[in-house]
DNA sequence: CAGTGGTCTAGACCACGAT
DNA sequence: TCGTGGTCTAGACCACTGG
């Protein structure tokens, strides 16, 4: 067998073994144990990584991953009732709130003509003090005045609904497996080039005209996608 | 910036700049060109790797990869007609089948007490010649007498309706991104240790019996799903 | 056969984290 | 201050692919 895979197998046991384990051996402890290199030893780690069973912290170790939040696409609940049915404790954090253009996918994706304002609001959220994902949100600023007055760390869909007598009827999901951009990845202190599930989601109102448009990066080993269908 | 930035930089804008690209110079090439080392450029090759972006096939290169196949878990539509409808050539081949004894998780699934015999029949699907997905389907042996005379490169829900009267009437799915067994990457082409978008696909008639347990890794960069949500 | 990626050695310096 | 992972050098041998 080869040496990667042997110290991937002795650590896959080591961790189901040990249920308690919250973090794996240093790097250069591992080296030594198996009298091999730094390279050899980080192949098997993040092979492991991939997989979904450890994950990283930058400069302070290898950690193993907790359960996946399960999270169904077509069923509408939110994010703190969805964490909390699964015992985690949910976190919304605002990043940022700007009122500005946006990229011409996004232009598009509203139907607009000339290019228009939005309003774009990142946030990251976190399950038990770990990040798993950040969002940007964009809508029309000319349809959302004053918004940055909002409570923005809660239900967007409510504050568009009470606020502003918005309603989304229904919603197109689209998920592929990617890499997170740089920049988000430092906000959910993850390395740069970590794996993602990344998903765009469009809302409308009853009349299909698009009321927001998201992009949620999630830490791949942090969801499942649950969907059921008739 | 980092070298190995810079390198991805580098290729990113060459297949941006060269749509009718189809392979990517050799890692020796790289390193020359950028005096570096291999390690540093296969760092660069696997980010684009984990991005989507390009894909290696064993000792033979890094290559581009073509548009995803867009596929919705919850609309009932199959492999030919999906794949024909996006341009894409379809392929299903038939790996193994066997009769025998399953898993414990996959027991359960199927409610039995005592172990039961199954069908496993596994299957790979290409698109245009690149293996994109390898299946294990498991059914009841008892169920479905004879099932390994049929043409199992076709549809199985056309086989279940059309010689044993059984229909799905619903479905459950669940996504994960994870690396591929060992074993499937191989049969894929793709090197070990490879993403994948893991589906388990768990088909029930109108009483909610299981007709069958679906095991689906797809090379993550030759998928996108898509959902609508009322 | 030459060229490719797969695996591996044996180091190095760095920025950042925990203390 | 020391330990951590992040990045990088300069090689090596191997199995397999392609011509």
């Amino acid at each position: 067998m080869l040496l990667y895979q042997e110290i991937r197998q002795y650590l896959f046991a080591l961790i189901a073994e040990h249920p308690e384990l919250k973090k794996l051996p240093s790097e250069r402890e591992l080296l030594e144990k198996f009298n091999s290199t730094r390279i050899t030893v980080r192949e098997a780690l993040t092979r492991l990584e991939a997989e979904g069973i450890i994950y990283r912290q930058n400069r302070k170790g290898w950690f193993i991953c907790p359960p996946r939040l399960k999270w169904d696409p077509v069923k509408k609940v939110n994010f703190y009732q969805l964490a909390q049915e699964q015992h985690f404790t949910p976190l919304t954090q605002l990043v940022s709130f700007e009122t500005t253009a946006a990229s011409e996918v996004i232009n598009d994706a509203f139907e607009l003509g000339p290019p228009g304002e939005f309003h774009r609001i990142s946030r990251v959220r976190s399950l038990d003090e770990r990040p798993v994902m950040v969002e940007e949100i964009y809508c029309l600023a000319s349809q959302f005045d004053d918004l940055q007055h909002k409570p923005l760390e809660g239900s967007i869909t409510t504050i568009f609904e009470q606020d502003y007598g918005v309603n989304v009827t229904h919603e197109r999901s689209s998920l592929i497996v990617t890499a997170i951009p740089d920049d988000k990845a430092e906000l959910l202190n993850v390395n740069k080039g970590a794996l993602c599930l990344k998903i765009i989601r469009q809302r409308f109102n009853q009349l299909d005209k698009l009321i927001d448009y998201n992009l949620e990066y999630w830490v791949h080993s942090t969801i499942e996608i649950e969907v059921d269908s008739k």
